[in-house]
DNA sequence: GTGCGCATAATTGTATACAATACTAGCGTG
DNA sequence: CACGCTAGTATTGTATACAATTATGCGCAC
């Protein structure tokens, strides 16, 4: 997610940091129980701030709480699943469009370097630091385009996809990506807007044809092994 | 902004929503600062629940919090202000043209009774529940088009608009929405989608029109007062 | 063996306590 | 009279304590 939503930083926003991370890189996986004192203890901070950081992780979905019952990992239904890529489709190709016109050459080279490491930590078997990588790409147009605002939404977005994606994925030959992604750097490089919107729509169907949206959850794990990253 | 983000439990979402309530009415101006043992005694609750509430609406920036410095409603920048309408603008002509393909008469008929209230606080002299309720009548849109991620979306930005409207707001004579707001609705009603979705992009261009967003804040009447907050 | 009920442990919800930091006012000095 | 310094106050940051709620495990009837 990278960039947290207000100021306020001190602890809270790290210890939320972390668990983002480990979410968005399927650590932890959609389900498991994040027990407060058991994060406490790991991350060496008290009650207080990881409740803190829950709630901050809540209020961008990628953690549910419910009263009583402690917080949980989300699990996206099928509904919030299509719901998510629609809003996705419905931001980021005017985003790209807007991200061709602005996009300096110092731009380009950051988004290449993002390729670069995302091949890089496939490579090496990573997927989940890749995958946290795809995402990075995506917010890093939006950023590119100049819209913190879209920008901060695009990245709550790209969160939630990543949890989506792991209730949900079939073909597990997941490399396509890579292509799609440096299509849309070049199109973005030479100032080709339209294309670049194009591109990025197509990229987003591709994503969702990539899902199989009807049923079956995975099992969770150990919390502290998820986090020891 | 009606609808909290997530879950999690009553108390602090409660007094989140009240203040929100009083932001979105113009009771707290931003600038003002929002003192956690103050805001305590005035709902009963302790210093806890209000920072887990004062933490809700950081995220929604509709407050803004320093560490060690406190929290204060939140003055957005004009830069601020125009990614807002940016993002409206992106996000709700198109959402409008969904809520006219879906909009049932019980649709139709909620809307009506929300203008008719704004006519009524209008005319009753509460121009901050009538700014209320016109924002609402944007997000209950959303929610006619069924997407309730992009509503919780309208539903933030509209909140924040209420802060620009309180900041940068020049023409006062303000019950040109009411018209803005009958048009859109008679087009929702007849399913006429592309009407729909111009008119709710020239009552976007309307609102973001009648605000000043040129730099040169208005000239404080000393310089303590300036530089008071 | 299966299901129910109760005692006990785990976990969360909220309040409070204490430490760290920032603000304010009053005093002395140039 | 303005400026800087110091003491005292106010406010926030974090940890802990206790109450309320939920989850767990075991004995027991059937």
């Amino acid at each position: 997610m990278t960039d947290v939503s207000s100021a306020m930083e001190g602890t809270s926003v790290t210890v939320a940091g972390r668990l983002a991370l480990a979410i968005h890189e399927h650590r932890l996986p959609p389900g498991t129980k994040l027990i407060e004192d058991e994060v406490g203890d790991i991350f060496g901070v008290s009650r207080t701030v990881v409740r803190a950081a829950l709630q901050q992780l809540a209020h961008d979905r990628l953690v549910t709480m419910q009263k009583n019952r402690g917080a949980h990992v989300s699990q996206p239904s099928i509904r919030e699943a299509r719901e998510v890529f629609e809003a996705r489709s419905l931001l980021e190709p005017r985003t790209a469009r807007s991200a061709a016109h602005r996009a300096t050459p110092a731009d380009i080279a950051r988004l290449q370097s993002h390729i670069d490491e995302e091949h890089q930590a496939l490579n090496s078997g990573d997927s989940g630091r890749a995958l946290r990588l795809s995402g990075l790409f995506h917010v890093e147009i939006a950023r590119i385009a100049d819209q913190d605002i879209i920008a901060a939404f695009i990245a709550q977005l790209v969160a939630r996809s990543s949890l989506i994606i792991a209730l949900y994925w079939q073909r597990r030959a997941a490399l396509c990506e890579s292509h799609a992604h440096d299509a849309l750097l070049r199109a973005l490089a030479d100032g080709r807007a339209d294309l670049a919107e194009d591109l990025m729509k197509g990229h987003l169907l591709d994503l969702v044809s990539s899902l199989d949206l009807r049923g079956a959850v995975a099992a969770p794990a150990s919390l502290r092994d998820a986090l020891r990253a």
